[in-house]
RNA sequence: UGUCCUGUAGUAUAAAGGUAGUACAGAAGAUUCUGGUUCUUUUAGUCAGGGUUCGAAUCCUUGCGGGACAACCA
């Protein structure tokens, strides 16, 4: 087993989903000859989001629980919407969650040549006719769900009629559009997916992996289900929209494999509920309007439910995982709290974020009775939940800002923070007492004066007197500017695109205060050496990361998730 | 007015005829040189009606609710 196999298996309870439950009756069975076989089968037309993140830990989870494997396959039956660029993107956030799959990666382009054998095989049976009716004409007869469908006129043409023509389609004969190929099944059928399918158009575009070897394409539901086939994939995950689809694969297996011997494994496909999260959108269609439009800054926003835009966003692969973990799988709809996939972020970054000061609202505090030139290299711990991250210094002097809200002039009952005459510890130095406050015009606080207590320094024998409460700050003199960016909500709606049918668009419901851009944080000197996407906690304030678009000028440091805030929750009352 | 899927605390997810549990969210408290973490306590649930059974979230039945399906998309 990989170092990556064991770093993801998170979970060491017996998982009890149904989808185990099934795995677990067919291995008792002894089908596939005990091999579990999983796959995961993206279309390169977009990048992959945090419900890919559930679908890809499902399959990459039930390989490594039952010793099998996972293939990576991209589904790319229609050279007219799919792009290169999207299957690197798509291996890369892959291989970031801490996957791998079986041996290269696979295309449903690589079983073209087998697919055209079987329709032939499909056409000598009687059991697909060539159709040259128009997209509209062969709508009209599919019927509707609670009406039979009609007949197509050519749906009785003789096989070496048939064969010619589908000879014609594949060499170019004809224009896209003009005809297409049909498996001849029920045009009755309770099941819309039942009445003659579609299984080949004309597309003349060169695909991205074949060029202009082929003219004719196979439609996916002719495509995926022998695709499985052909990589000898055991289970077939996927989502509840192609449960209907099943009876149509499993039909063109049984008709490829009818009269041949037993093939050695069968997939077998079983179907989960898709993740929905509230307060964003996941489809990607609208994912890529955000992104057209300029609403966001790319794919990888970190405001987007993208595996990258988390990525940069600050999530760890780990807080992914266990989020995909604690969702749960099962076959009802379902909306995931938001809060569960922060929670995720908070309880990964808790153990491993080193703790550093910067502050964000700055306000300047002077320590009127502290030597005018002296410094102090002052110790402080890197992560009190994990010791061997160890210590480092950090230089204290006079001169000092703390966070404007961390002062109050007329504080309410619990406010354990400085105000006039009160006293409050300096995280790591000392406690210090208010003594006065200087303002502008308009009144606000320009600079808070107060004294230090010598005998109060941090690890010192009398520094445990007790004070209510302890700040963050960051020395004057020493510190840097940075720009720190604070991400809410992309949408103010818990379900965005849910409101179409009364013709409200999903736009109508972005949050116009989803970024707050701070320019010039003041961060402690250490941050300097920061490097992309390097994970810190600005102490009592949250999980911030480094932008990969940062420069050494000027360092970006996103906002992943604020710390739990019990003062906010007090404060309100 | 068809076929298929699905209804368990606010949100998710377990319990395969035998004590309805867990996580997130909420509340109260303890600890804390982060109002973080940690710990304790706590609120809250089987869609409804009938039936089978010593016993039903689970099996049967009738309703009711939610979802999917009619692209030369995947």
């Amino acid at each position: 087993m990989s170092n990556i196999d064991e770093q993801t298996s998170a979970v060491t309870e017996t998982k009890t989903n149904f989808i185990y439950q099934e795995i677990d009756n067919d291995l008792k069975e002894g089908k596939n000859g005990g091999a579990v076989l999983t796959r995961f089968p993206p279309e390169p037309n977009g990048y992959l989001h945090i419900g890919h993140a559930k679908s890809l830990c499902l399959n990459f989870g039930i390989a490594r629980d039952y010793n099998g494997g996972c293939n990576l396959r991209f589904d790319d039956t229609n050279p007219v919407k799919e792009d290169v660029e999207y299957v690197d993107s798509i291996m890369e956030d892959i291989h970031w969650l801490g996957f791998n799959w079986v041996g290269e990666p696979k295309y449903a382009s690589d079983y073209f040549d087998q697919l055209y054998e079987w329709a032939l095989l499909l056409i000598r049976k009687g059991k697909a006719y060539v159709d040259f009716q128009t997209a509209e004409e062969i709508a009209a007869q599919k019927g509707t769900p609670t009406t039979p469908g009609t007949e197509s006129p050519y749906r009785n043409t003789s096989v070496e009629e048939n064969l010619m023509q589908f000879e014609k389609m594949r060499s170019g004969k004809y224009a896209d559009g003009e005809c297409v190929l049909r498996a001849k099944i029920d045009m009755a059928s309770p099941n819309m997916h039942m009445r003659d399918p579609n299984m080949y158009r004309i597309i003349h575009r060169s695909h991205h992996r074949t060029g202009d070897k082929w003219c004719i394409y196979p439609l996916y539901d002719f495509a995926h289900g022998q695709s499985d086939f052909c990589e000898g994939i055991t289970h077939s995950i996927c989502t509840l929209e192609f449960e209907v689809h099943r009876p149509l694969y499993d039909w063109f297996l049984d008709q490829i494999t009818e009269g041949q011997p037993a093939p050695e494994r069968r997939n077998r496909q079983i179907e989960f509920a898709r993740l929905n999260l509230n307060y964003t959108v996941m489809s990607k269609r609208k994912l890529l309007q955000l992104v057209k439009e300029g609403i966001v800054d790319g794919w990888n926003d970190p405001r987007m439910p993208t595996i990258c835009g988390l990525r940069r966003r600050g999530y760890t692969p780990k807080s992914v995982r266990d989020f995909a973990e604690k969702v749960g799988i099962a076959k009802r709809e379902n909306v995931i709290d938001f809060a569960l996939l922060e929670s995720c972020a908070r309880e990964d970054l808790n153990k491993i974020a080193p703790r550093v000061f910067a502050v964000l609202d700055p306000v300047k505090v002077i320590i009127d009775n502290y030597p005018d030139g002296q410094v102090e290299m002052l110790d402080t711990i890197n992560n009190p939940e994990d010791e061997t991250q160890g210590t480092r210094q950090i230089p204290f002097c006079k001169e000092l800002y703390i966070e404007r809200d961390d002062f109050m002039e007329n504080p309410p009952k619990k406010y354990f923070r400085l105000s006039p005459e009160g006293e409050v510890r300096l995280k790591s130095a000392y406690i210090v007492k208010c003594t006065s406050v200087e303002k502008d015009a308009e009144g606000n606080v320009q600079t808070i004066h107060v004294t230090y207590d010598p005998t109060t320094k941090s690890g010192m024998e009398g520094a445990d007197r007790k004070v209510k409460g302890t700040l963050h700050w960051v020395s004057a003199r020493h510190c840097f500017d940075a720009e720190v960016r604070v991400y809410d909500r992309l949408f103010n709606d818990p379900e965005p695109g849910g409101h179409e049918a009364e013709g409200h668009d999903f736009k109508e419901f972005l949050n116009p205060d989803s970024l707050h851009i701070i320019s010039n944080a003041k961060m402690e000197p250490g941050l300097k050496n920061a490097k992309a996407l390097d994970h810190f906690q600005f102490q009592r304030i949250g999980y911030f990361n480094l932008d990969p678009k940062s420069t050494p000028e000027k360092l970006i440091f996103n906002k992943t998730v604020g710390l739990k805030d019990s003062w906010a929750k007090e404060a309100k009352k």
